[in-house]
DNA sequence: ATCTATTCATAAAC
DNA sequence: TGTTTATGAATAGAT
C-alpha cells in the first residue's frame, strides 16, 4: 500500500514476509483495539504465524469472546462432549487429506506424471507454467553461479597477491643468501660449494613481469564448485604459470 | 486519524459511532484478510457490536482457529477431555499439517517462486525435473493433436464420401429432370422456357473426376479444435471445391 | 529499528 | 448505507 503498490498474494521472500506480518500484525492489533474503544465494540483477535506462533488481543479476555461467539451462533458444536471432539478432529483430518490429495495430483501434474485426463487446454497452461518455472529456476541457478564466480576470482586475486608477495621475499632471501654464501666463500676460498646447497634458489625462476595480475580466469570454475568454496592450489591457473 | 485528529475514546455520539463502527469494521476485516493471505497466517476475528450484533471472519474457520486456539493455550477450561482418541486425531492432524506443509513448498518450487534457499545442485535438479515434465506433458499435447487430426480427417473422410454420393444421386436426378422437360417440351413443343425454371440444373456444375478423395487435408485443423468435434461443413475443405 | 515516500483509511459532510 | 474529499495513518522499501 505505500511506496509502490502491492497485491495481495502471499509474500514468497520469507524475510520480507516475516517483516510484513510483524508490521501488520501491530497494526492490525492496535485498529481491533481502537475500534473496540471507539465503538464500543467487543472484540476478539486470533493470529497465528506461518510459523505457528500465536498472537491475540481481546478487549474483554478471549474466554468471554469465544464464549459470546459460541452463544451467538447457537453453535453447540463448539461445547463439544468427547464424541463431538472426536467428530471435530476427525472433520478435521477428513478435510486436510482432500487437500492433501488435490495438492498431490497438481504436483504429479507438475512432475510430468498422471496426465490423462488433461484437455489440450490444460496441457498448454501446464506447459506455460512449466516453461515460467523453468526460466526462473535458471535465471536463479545462472545468478547463483556468476555470484560464485565473482567470488572465486576474489579469492583467486587476494592469492595471487599473497603469491607475488611470497616471490618477492623468496627472492630477497635468495639474494641475501647468494652474498652470505659469496662472504663466506671469499673468507673460506678453498672449500667447495657442494651439490646439496640448502638455498635452491635455482629452482625458483621467479618472473619478474608476473605483476599485471587483473585478468585472471579460473581454469573451470564452475562444475561441482557449490560444495564448499574449496580454493585447493592446484585448481587455480593464476596466469603465473 | 483524518480530517481533525480523533483521540481513541468512546464516541458519545451513538449515530457517529454507529458509522464509524461500520467503516472501521470493514476495514479491520480487510487488514485481517490481507496479513493472512500476504504473510500466510491463520487469522480468527469476532467483533460484537454495541448493540450486540456479531460479525466475524476467519481465514480457515473460526472452528480451526478457536480449536487451535485452544490447544495453544493448552487451556482445558474449554471442555476438552483429553481421551487417548482425540490425542490421536490431534496427533493425525499434526502430521497431515505437516505433510501439506511440505507439499507446499515443493510445489511452489516446481511453480519456480520460493527459490532461495537453493543450493546450485538443488537448482540443477529442479531444473532437470522441470524439463522432464515439460518433455512429458509436451508429448502427451502432441500425441493428442495428433489423435484429434486423425478423427478429423477420418470424420471428413466420411463426410467426403457422403458428399460423393450426394453428388452422384444429383447428377442423376439432374439428368432424369432434364429428360423430363425435354419430353415435356417435346410434347407441347409451342412453350418456350421461361427463365425462372425451377430446376437450375445448369448451377450444380458437377465434376466427374472428383474421386480420388484420400489425400485430404483440413484447412485449419488445430486452433480450437479440442471444444467438441464440430466439424461444421463450412470448415472444411475437402478438395472437392 | 528507523526513515520516508507513497498509498490507504477514514472523519466529516452530504 | 454510499459517495466524496481532505487529511492523518499505515506501511513497503530502503537503510
Amino acid at each position: 500500500m505505500v511506496r509502490g503498490k502491492i497485491v495481495i498474494r502471499r509474500i514468497d521472500n520469507s524475510t520480507s514476509r516475516q517483516v510484513t506480518f510483524s508490521k501488520r500484525r501491530n497494526g492490525l492489533m492496535k485498529k481491533a483495539k481502537e475500534l473496540a474503544i471507539l465503538c464500543d465494540a467487543e472484540v476478539g483477535l486470533v493470529i497465528f504465524s506461518s510459523t505457528g506462533r500465536l498472537y491475540d488481543f481481546a478487549s474483554t479476555s478471549m474466554k468471554s469472546v469465544i464464549e459470546r461467539y459460541k452463544k451467538a451462533k447457537e453453535d453447540h458444536h463448539f461445547s463439544m462432549t468427547a464424541t463431538s471432539e472426536v467428530k471435530f478432529w476427525q472433520r478435521e483430518v477428513a478435510s486436510l487429506r482432500q487437500q492433501l490429495r488435490n495438492l498431490q495430483v497438481n504436483h504429479r501434474q507438475l512432475m510430468g506424471e498422471e496426465l490423462s485426463g488433461l484437455s489440450i487446454k490444460d496441457l498448454q497452461d501446464l506447459e506455460k507454467q512449466l516453461e515460467t518455472s523453468l526460466h526462473g529456476v535458471r535465471t536463479k541457478k545462472e545468478q547463483l553461479l556468476t555470484d560464485q564466480i565473482q567470488e572465486l576470482k576474489w579469492k583467486a586475486n587476494l592469492i595471487y597477491q599473497e603469491n607475488v608477495e611470497l616471490h618477492k621475499k623468496v627472492n630477497l632471501l635468495s639474494r641475501e643468501n647468494m652474498e652470505l654464501h659469496e662472504k663466506v666463500n671469499a673468507t673460506r676460498g678453498e672449500i667447495v660449494d657442494s651439490g646439496d646447497s640448502a638455498v635452491p634458489y635455482g629452482c625458483l625462476s621467479i618472473r619478474e613481469e608476473a605483476d599485471a595480475p587483473n585478468h585472471l580466469e579460473l581454469s573451470r570454475p564452475l562444475e561441482q564448485a557449490n560444495d564448499g568454496v574449496q580454493i585447493g592450489a592446484p585448481q587455480l591457473r593464476l596466469g603465473l604459470h
